[in-house]
DNA sequence: AGGCGAACTGGACAGTGCCCAGATGCAAGC
DNA sequence: GCTTGCATCTGGGCACTGTCCAGTTCGCCT
């Protein structure tokens, strides 16, 4: 699609821009990043970003999208992997990557859960399918080892914890290599054969 | 101290800065907060704020300091309300502070975990004694209900479940009411009483 | 009383987000 | 094939920001 080379229009200029960003993304924090340096690293003009996206917040909103698509594909890629496991190990799997992708990633994990960016009130876009795809995923998973959960609070728990373990560790308040103990210690917690 | 009322040296800028901020602070994100803007609200140059924060980010540290203050006295409180309460309860009083002020003070809230204002390697100025009072908080308060804890680990795991509570409530992933019950469903599974 | 130095002022500069009018060139019609 | 329409891109401009600089004010100490 879009062979053009032609100087003047880029042909696929979303896609180039979202490429800078995150490139930019993998330096700095997100409210470091501006719109024109993004556009000076495409290469075009510091006005061309505005004929794809409004504003600067609705880059950020496409940036938040696609970074949520990869922590997405990162988990799902974790449960992949650990098919045949037991229920407690799929579970570790699953939060770890959730950890792993956002310590690996801290900027773009801090777009996707920034409230002046995806606005708490109504998901847009591509966002709500994904965290619903997302929560389906987590659901699921820890289902499996806490079978009596009718309200998800289970399912709550340990969104909150494996999110608040990812955002510790960003802050330097928690050392990387305490992830994956903590998340262990809740799974089992949390399923039944060690009590309740 | 400094009954000064002379308009030229105001006497007390730093306190009538962190009012101005924090006044800004439960309207917009600190990302949003414009160093001009204080210095309008204060009733100063725009200039004046840099004869007490060298930078921008030396007033986002100062007021995360505040704000963390003021988190830890809103458990410290609740500890103390439920000074005569169950272990489970204790934490739980303790937990719901902490997301509690999160929730009614978000913008705060983030400044103070923000890796780019206090950066993760080392804390400074009075960030540091504050955090530690924090963790010594949550420890003690997780040892009366987890007494075999030698790593911390039902700590961390606390923490970051609360922590992530109080994003995710932030978010809009996560309503306001589901925050009690799940911590209520960590705590006590935490709890030696409950199993394991 | 005199002067030092911290607190504050205004001006300036580069950088930013966003608006406007104009240039460009692909695609669809004749 | 040539013209025309229109989304795409360009440059200039405006208000705003953070930060630097030189000057002003005034509390405090000698």
């Amino acid at each position: 699609m879009s062979r053009s080379s032609s100087s003047y229009h880029h042909g696929d200029l979303v896609t180039a821009l979202e490429t800078a960003a995150f490139e930019l993304l993998a330096e700095q924090g997100h409210a470091a990043l501006s719109l024109r340096e993004v556009a000076r690293r495409a290469g075009v003009s510091h006005n061309a970003p505005y004929h794809h996206f409004g504003d600067r917040t609705a880059l950020l909103h496409h940036l938040a999208e696609a970074a949520m698509g990869r922590l997405l594909a990162a988990q799902q890629q974790a449960l992949e992997r650990a098919e045949g496991a037991d229920a407690v190990e799929r579970a570790v799997a699953l939060g770890l990557a959730y950890t792993g992708w956002a310590v690996a990633n801290p900027n773009a994990f801090a777009v996707v859960f920034d409230p002046a960016v995806c606005v708490p009130g109504q998901p847009t876009g591509e966002m709500g399918p994904l965290i619903a795809e997302n929560e389906r995923l987590l659901a699921e998973t820890v289902a499996a080892l806490a079978p009596g959960d009718p309200d998800g609070v289970a399912a709550v728990t340990s969104w909150a914890a494996v999110h608040g373990l990812a955002e510790l560790v960003i802050a330097g308040h928690v050392p990387a290599a305490a992830a994956e103990p903590a998340i262990r210690s809740l799974m089992t917690a949390l399923s039944p054969a060690h009590g309740g």
